[in-house]
DNA sequence: ATACATGTAACTTTTGTAGTTGCATTGGTC
DNA sequence: GACCAATGCAACTACAAAAGTTACATGTAT
């Protein structure tokens, strides 16, 4: 598929059903639209519905609806709900022999970590409705 | 190693550098600090070069040092160098068939895009020595 | 009962990238 | 000139993350 595909799908299909909230739509209508596999779809939409931003329901007329409304889930609920770190590094197993490396390591991290932290901020300014409306 | 590996090993690298930045340095005892392979700080390295970051000479006594004062490189130019984009997707190659589908992801691939240029200017604000004294 | 939906496990395929090896090229030093 | 030590680069392997796929158990309207 593509880099960030999660995200990216994701954001789409949120966007999608901000324009009719109520509607109950299947993964296979999701996985048709977004051009992808209905598990995939449930894999990652199971993400956000642990996060609190979509219910499912099993069974005949069973699928998937936003759980608020779309002007309440912003693209930070949406990008913390699936544990994207796209800045900040994971932490290094292997400490380093000289602990001045082990402070710049440390520093560097740091520093990604509050860019990670205005990324969220800023995708907390923006609600999934404004992503359809844009 | 980990995610974000170039980035990372990119940033300590010059932010080692940027505390005695005169002395020439080899790829061999950059991998050592850093816990890499001195491939690897070639090939991470060299797109710093291409960026002019960065310059190196071959031969005898040759090496890496910077090409600007390091007051002068930010994290931008560090991660612009390497041709990341963490946030924004790649274009889609398939075309979906409804054309509401198509205007939807070309919303969403414009919202990450808008996303992706306030990171590279939260990135700006930064540069690598001051990530050496943080 | 049946049909249709999610939930999930197991597996394969793809892709990005680190790591590795080998060698050509370059430039000091003896 | 011989030699050594550095980058540059190509080719390959190893590995991991994720998508895609298949199969099946579970749940729920009709």
């Amino acid at each position: 598929m593509k880099r960030n595909s999660r995200l990216s799908l994701a954001l789409h299909t949120l966007s999608h059903m901000a324009g009719e909230p109520d509607r109950v739509r299947t993964s296979s209508d999701i996985a048709d639209h977004a051009g992808t596999n209905p598990v995939v779809v449930r894999r990652v939409l199971g993400r956000l519905r642990e996060a609190g931003l979509l219910t499912s329901e099993k069974g005949h007329a069973g699928g998937w609806r936003l759980a608020r409304k779309p002007q309440e889930i912003s693209l930070a609920d949406v990008y913390l709900a699936l544990d994207e770190r796209l800045v900040a590094s994971d932490e290094i197993s292997e400490a380093p022999a000289c602990s001045v490396e082990h402070a710049l390591q440390k520093r560097v991290s740091g520093v990604l970590e509050e860019i990670e932290q205005s990324l969220v901020q800023k995708l907390s300014e923006t609600s999934i409705s404004e992503v359809r409306d844009a």
